[in-house]
DNA sequence: CCCGGTAGTTACCCTGCGGTAACCTGAACC
DNA sequence: GGTTCAGGTTACCGCAGGGTAACTACCGGG
C-alpha cells in the first residue's frame, strides 16, 4: 500500500490523533502510531522530525480549529444570550464530530507537560476572555470575572467528558440550550460589584 | 541522615507528592523521587513495591481527604444555599493548603491512565451526586441534572487552577462566595422540566 | 532495458528507567 | 568490644522506546 507523500502525511496525522486520544501522549510510542498506520517507524520520521514535533503539529491544528469554530458561531448572534448558546453549541458540535481531537487537546496529558500546556491554555484563555466580557452587573464588569469565566470554560470541558461517557444524551442542541441557561442565569444572578 | 522506617515512609510520600505535582506521573522517575528525598532508589522500594503502588497510595489518601473535607463542611449547613457555599469553601481551602495534592489528583495525568482514572473520577462523582440533588425546579429534579452537576465540579477544578496561577486572589472566602452565588443563581434559573 | 528517484523496510544504536542482588554501616544492647 | 539488624549504598540487569543508517522495491521516462 504505497501512498504519495502528502496523503501518507495526512493519514499519519489522523492515525496519530486516534492513538494519542486512546492512550495519551506518554503511553503512546512512535511504533504504536506507525503500526496503527500500517507502516514502520522510519516512515513516521520522514514526515515528522520527532515525537514532540508530531504532537505539536496536532495540537496546533486542533486548537486553531476549535477556536475558529467557536468564533464563527458567536460572531452572528442576536445578543449576548444567543452568543452564549451559540458558543456552547459550537463547542459540543466539535466535541461530537472530532471526539479524538477533543480528547487529545484536553485529556491526553497535554495540559501537564509545560511544553504542551500552552496549546490547551490558549484556547481556554481566548474562550474565557469572550465569556468574561459578558459577565456584567448593572453595566459594570464584575471583579474577578476572569476566574468565573475560566470556571465556565472548565465546566464545558467536564460536561463534555461526562456527555461522551454517557451515550451522548441529550443531543447537542438540547445540551447547549440547557448549559447556556444555567450559565446565563448564573451570570445574571451575581450580586452588584463591591 | 538515617531515619526510622515510619518517618522515612511519610517523608518519602510527601516528597513524592511534590515531585509528581511538579512533573506529572510519567515524567517522574523513581530516581527523581529518591534523589529529592536525599536517598537512593532501593530505599524507595523498601517502602513501596512499585511506582504504581506508590502513586496509588498517594491518590487514595488525597481522594479520601478531599471527599471527607467536603462532606464535613456540607454536613452542618443551614440550607441548600449554605451547603453549596460551604462545599466550595472546603474545596478551595483544600486547594490552598494542599496544593501539590490537588495538582497530583487532578492534573498529573492521573485522569488519563485507566489504572488511575478511577481515583479522580470517584471524587468527582461523589461531589457531583451531592450537587445533582440540589438541582430541582418547582420541587422536581431536572432531567440531565447529572451532566450539569459534573460540569459544576469541573468548573470548580478549572477555577482552582486559574486561581492558583494568579496569586490566589481573591481569598478563599470571597472566591467561595462568588462561585456559590454563580452556581446557585444558575441552578435556580433553570426552566421547568420538559 | 536500464536509470533515477521516491516510498518503505530491516536492523541497529543508545539512553533512561523500573526493579533487584549483594554489600556496607553504625549504633544499641549485652 | 563484638553481635545484630535495621537503614542505606553501589552496581548491575533487562527492556522499551526515540531516533538513525543502510539497504530494498517499485515505477515512470528515455
Amino acid at each position: 500500500m504505497r501512498l504519495p507523500a502528502a496523503e501518507r502525511r495526512t493519514q499519519l496525522i489522523e492515525t496519530a490523533v486516534a492513538v494519542f486520544a486512546a492512550n495519551g501522549y506518554h503511553a503512546t510510542s512512535m511504533n504504536d502510531v506507525a503500526e496503527a498506520a500500517g507502516v514502520t517507524k522510519p516512515v513516521l520520521y520522514q514526515h515528522f522530525s520527532s515525537k514532540r514535533d508530531l504532537f505539536v503539529e496536532i495540537l496546533t491544528e486542533i486548537g486553531d480549529s476549535l477556536r475558529t469554530e467557536i468564533a464563527k458561531a458567536t460572531a452572528d448572534a442576536a445578543g449576548p444570550r444567543q452568543q452564549v448558546e451559540n458558543g456552547f453549541r459550537a463547542y459540543f458540535t466539535f466535541v461530537s464530530q472530532r471526539t479524538d481531537a477533543f480528547s487529545v487537546l484536553f485529556g491526553s496529558g497535554a495540559r501537564r507537560d509545560p511544553e504542551f500546556a500552552g496549546f490547551a491554555q490558549q484556547v481556554e484563555d481566548s474562550v474565557a476572555e469572550a465569556i468574561a466580557a459578558l459577565i456584567v452587573v448593572e453595566g459594570e464588569p464584575v471583579p474577578n470575572r476572569e476566574i468565573l469565566a475560566h470556571g465556565i470554560v472548565g465546566m464545558t470541558e467536564a460536561a463534555s467528558r461526562y456527555w461522551l461517557a454517557n451515550d451522548r444524551t441529550p443531543d447537542v442542541d438540547q445540551l447547549a440550550e440547557e448549559l447556556a441557561q444555567l450559565v446565563w442565569a448564573g451570570m445574571r444572578g451575581l450580586r452588584t460589584p463591591g
